[in-house]
DNA sequence: CCTAAATCAAACATTAATGTACGAGATACT
DNA sequence: AGTATCTCGTACATTAATGTTTGATTTAGG
């Protein structure tokens, strides 16, 4: 397995198992951030030996794990056209990336848990920066609020999209219910209130 | 120590340590959520044994920290008066509250992981019907957006005093501007958007 | 001053995780 | 079919944490 003298490509059955232990650790460490590595072996249907002739340590695993999820999320959401309305993009952002974000919670509280915060904030800043660029054009537009600067909301942001799916997970909100609120939420966010009550004017 | 025949009340040596074992408690768990016992018992100047005679297991010494912070953010928390405006009450309520939130993160987390976010929930439970009810009565009265239900909108208000004590922690966010922008944003999060930019009306 | 209560350090038992070593066996590629 | 590659189980070394036990020592309080 690692042992490859050269160059030559690994094996078939090396790169399945590659694949699914990557997959045994996302799933594994969404539910448990502290999950062994004898679990994820055997949630791969592995032995724990071969997990460590593919990754030679829990870090490395949980780096490659990590960056595999940011990849994939980066691949599903770079397509994503946020040119429009700032605000119909905020809420095409939201609704598309609330899932994924959500998915990627385990992983990311390992990450920083075992690599600390700063390399795992390497990962996550594309997802982060795409939410920032677009607040920074709603603002530049007039369209968001400028009293508060860019980072806070952005960090607001998050803030709510991981809360929504806490409340998801403890069962105290249904998937339904989270797609209709969050974008109203997210839009209230980065919008000035209403002076007063909008029906009393 | 826990030798105690009867109902005799404990020594004052005894009474000394264990507070000082609960503060160190709490200071170790909130640099490090993982903090060992040793850490904690040598912090409060204490033997290791000794830190068993007071509290028989990690999760028991955890579960009282716990309580004793819940307990002193509800001694802080319940005299402030929030009959008022709903508006003026919720800003008052977070701008009293995001600083010991923020203090309480620590133990919060290491209570999570070791107890189960159920019994975390129980404790947490008192500040969270506070602002509960708070809303209920803005809702009621009209100022605060109806067209989403209360508990939803006081997850989201956790989620975002919790991301600004992370960002606090994290130092990307310094505590005067914490204290500028949280109200702002939580008055947002309850109150209908304007409909278009306020000042192009 | 005397006793019960509380403390301490050091040693021990236990559990759990990480990472390594080995040799036998299965499986892919040519 | 043959060979390098990969996998497997078991066993071992190491580290670190949790609790426990013991027995000597200090200290509060009447």
């Amino acid at each position: 397995m690692t042992t490859a003298t050269a160059d030559r490509p690994p094996r078939a059955d090396s790169q399945r198992n590659r694949a699914a232990i990557l997959d045994a650790a996302l799933s594994c460490l969404a539910a448990n951030p502290r999950a062994s590595m004898a679990e994820i072996a055997q949630s791969a249907g592995v032995g724990r030996v071969t997990l460590y002739g593919h990754f030679s340590s829990r870090t490395e695993l949980i780096e490659a794990a990590a960056a595999q999820t940011m990849h994939r999320a980066e691949a599903r959401l770079a397509p994503l056209d946020l040119n429009g309305d700032p605000r119909e993009a905020l809420e095409l952002l939201v609704t598309s990336s609330w899932r994924i974000v959500d998915d990627s919670r385990g992983i990311i509280a390992a990450a920083e848990a075992e690599l600390g915060t700063d390399r795992v904030r390497d990962h996550h800043d594309e997802s982060m920066h795409r939410v920032q660029r677009l607040i920074e054009r709603g603002q530049a537009a007039g369209v968001f609020r400028t009293d508060q600067p860019v980072e806070w909301l952005t960090a607001c942001y998050f803030a709510i999209v991981h809360g929504a799916a806490a409340e998801i997970r403890a069962g105290r909100l249904n998937e339904t219910q989270a797609a209709a609120f969050l974008p109203a939420t997210i839009l209230a966010l980065v919008t000035e209130p209403a002076e007063r009550l909008p029906r009393a004017d």
